[in-house]
DNA sequence: GCGTGCCTACCCCAAAAGATAGAGGCCGCC
DNA sequence: GGCGGCCTCTATCTTTTGGGGTAGGCACGC
């Protein structure tokens, strides 16, 4: 057998999904490249984690809904310990708004999972270069949450509360503000959303992906 | 080269779902089985049907959400035109109320995404057996089912108006009925899903994958 | 120091929602 | 034919929502 010739050492990449159907398609994609190879799979947050540390890989492929831990709290945590962890977020839904949360800790691409095979392969290089790869789809949406306002962490926390069905009343008991406080809270929600009641207001946030639920 | 010896015929796959990934990684798995081989991918509904018709395949393998015409609708179709299909619906939602209609019209089969690579595999062999599948998950689901009551279709009609954050008022008006029925049916819904409000109904809705937001 | 944004809290008031208790028409099933 | 389920509509009453404005305390940045 000839020996095998390699340029440059493979990129390195530890994939982490909680669907094995998925990791197995991103698996074949990314072994049958010459320049790549998969050294790890996980299945949940806290596995990736550890790969994370165990293999030390050039890139690594989050999902952003996982068990156990989420995309986000895990780019979080390796960031922490990695300043310089190349990480790549994948997901199923545009609009969420997770997303700008991975962002802004430190991942460097993000990719939506119907995206082609060849736009995965060449995000998982520019990724690997430390060259940050974002879908045209998500760099739209950032333009447009440029513009829109964003809640604060209270209204998020009413929001929330509001999004399982609870009255006023409850909520302020719940947060331990008065009723008035947390109407207040609801009304700026419903402006900034630009909704017409408590209800529209879930309706639209669940689909910007601010609350899941 | 030695002959290749075959004990019986291939099963004959189709694959359909819209994101390339997993497609990826369905078919590797099933064309690393001897027993089994892809004879087509489907990016969506229509392309789904139009296979279908073409190939004639042993066992079909449908995502439930696919863009232009989503599961429930493929399956409508090609039991129509094909009584004799055999289809396993695969979906990343436990607790989607669409697996009913999907299983009711004729489906064989029903999966998880999470499901393990040795249960996809042997659930599509159960399917091509004419045996139905049902994961553990669904029959739980289906038993829980029986005995919650299900909504009439004018609820549904109603709820979903509710979902959109619409007013008793303005939900009469698009359904031509006074907002007092509006009222009548939003109070029954309430009732049925065990909910305080109509917010928390909408939150329930989703939970069981009875409306999409 | 001064503005700005956030959280808190209060007021009033009109509108909507929800709870309750009816009732008639229609259709399918036993 | 009778019964039950569904859809429709009515009326009344209480509670909750949502819109309007105002304002003090606090932290942060310029």
């Amino acid at each position: 057998m000839a020996a095998v010739v390699e340029a440059a050492r493979k990129i390195r990449v530890v994939l982490a999904d909680d669907h094995p159907v998925v990791r197995n398609g991103l698996a074949a994609m990314v072994d049958q490249q010459a320049d790549m190879e998969v050294v790890g799979e996980a299945g949940d947050g806290d596995e990736a984690i550890a790969l994370y540390r165990r293999y030390q890989p050039d890139v690594m492929v989050l999902d952003l809904r996982m068990p156990r831990r989420d995309g986000v709290a895990v780019v979080q945590q390796v960031m922490e310990t990695n300043p310089k962890a190349r990480l790549l977020i994948m997901t199923t839904y545009d609009g969420d708004e997770d997303i700008f949360r991975c962002l802004s800790q430190g991942a460097k691409g993000y990719l939506l999972k119907d995206a082609p095979r060849q736009e995965i392969l060449s995000a998982i290089r520019a990724v690997n270069e430390d060259r940050s790869y974002t879908s045209s789809t998500i760099a739209a949406k950032a333009l447009q949450r440029m513009v829109k306002p964003s809640l604060t962490q209270r209204e998020l926390d009413v929001l929330q509360q509001v999004a399982l069905g609870r009255s006023n009343k409850d909520i302020a008991r719940r947060l331990n503000i008065t009723e008035g406080t947390a109407k207040t809270h609801v009304k700026s929600i419903l402006t900034k959303l630009d909704a017409i009641s408590r209800t529209e207001a879930v309706a639209v946030a669940h689909k910007r992906g601010m609350i899941h639920l």
